[in-house]
DNA sequence: ACGATACGAGACAGTCTCGTATCGTATGGA
DNA sequence: TCCATACGATACGAGACTGTCTCGTATCGT
């Protein structure tokens, strides 16, 4: 998947052919580089993230920069894409396990406070611009996957009804802890998510013997 | 509260003494203003929000926004506390009935979907700027409160157990139609509000009975 | 009528940032 | 050794934006 704003045409000829005329690009370069614009936007946000700053904090000379992006909305798009980490799926054999595992893996490319910080930002931005937008939620679409799989699981050992609304399900277990990380910067910790599972699967299943009122 | 960058001594001369010299200020274009800055908030985002873009929108010269706000920052900053509005607490004898009524209520200043574009930006900008970080804090605090009554009052007339983590609770309700609104654009209908009140207020309930297993 | 102030329009200087260009150096292949 | 390219540093032009100022007009008290 060629990302915009790749300076490919440069790359492409390293890749295709295989001699090497001059000095070659220091690959760890580019990771430096992404993680400084990340580490920027959470600090001082979109608005105030500069060229020259991500430079010198990854290091690097600003053309450094241009030769492999051109331009600065290219760079960020990249790094917003770099977010996207892929997360396996548990299989405890039991939702509650399953769920447990889920909340307590760590599959952040970012410590957390980063990423609390850098996710509004990128939020913002996929509502104001299409291309973060795509990103964005392919983004969403990425992380929701694994609990989904969790989820339908359950439903074929029979812990949960099939007629129930999946998706909502979903969102009652993950939208608070998104709540707190993001909106009201309350706690999310273990007791937490016991706390949680335990009034929203006790729900489910209460709603599942006696038919919803309304 | 003096705003930050108000500027006030223009204003209380008019204010103290009763003498208008002049031809007086015209009151109406403050709210033009405000609004078209939070508009513009919502089109372009806070990074690409010019003065000139919000004089022109407001249909006011750029020295008019200038004689009121001393930069744009002060600007935004007012803007944003324009968000903030009052909503009263329902009253309607059950939990149940309270809680579809503060979802039912609109008493937001703008349109929802541009409310939906807007807090974004100000969730961004609250992390990033600690002025506006004051402001956000003021907000969700009077957001929360007139729910928190309505769960204080179903305490105390027996509804919920007095020894439930009423924050959490309070999160589980608010946070699914947050996170659709702002995460995943799923949908917040009253349909989806009420599925939304039977999980939980029979989670809620069935743990009352039967105590935590974790 | 007259002075004082607000107004819209727009010119303006100063500043900032992007993206390019240049320089001398470093590092590889031929 | 020679050449091609990447590198850091930095100067630079182009353009955008902020915040100030001026102009001519409008609208109020006196």
């Amino acid at each position: 998947m060629a990302d915009v704003g790749d300076v490919m045409n440069d790359t492409e000829r390293e890749m295709n052919t295989d001699r090497h005329r001059g000095r070659p690009r220091n690959e760890a370069h580019d990771e430096a580089i992404l993680d400084a614009t990340l580490e920027l936007v959470a600090q001082v946000g979109i608005a105030a993230l500069t060229v020259d700053a991500v430079a010198h904090r990854a290091g690097v000379g600003k053309a450094t920069i241009y030769r492999r992006w051109n331009s600065k909305e290219a760079l960020l798009l990249d790094a917003w894409n770099t977010c996207l980490t892929i997360s396996d799926v548990p299989d405890t054999g039991s939702l509650r396990g399953d769920m447990e595992a889920l909340f307590a893996a760590k599959d952040l490319k970012m410590p957390v406070e980063t990423m609390k910080r850098i996710f509004p930002q990128l939020i913002a931005a996929a509502k104001v611009n299409p291309d973060v937008g795509d990103t964005y939620k392919a983004f969403v679409e990425q992380r929701r996957l694994p609990m989904r799989t969790v989820l339908e699981r359950a439903i074929d050992r029979g812990e949960l009804q099939r007629t129930i609304d999946l998706a909502l399900v979903q969102d009652l277990l993950v939208a608070p802890l998104f709540y707190r990380s993001f909106i009201s910067d309350g706690p999310t910790d273990s007791t937490v998510v016991a706390q949680l599972l335990d009034i929203v699967l006790a729900g489910v299943d209460a709603l599942s013997r006696t038919p919803a009122n309304t």
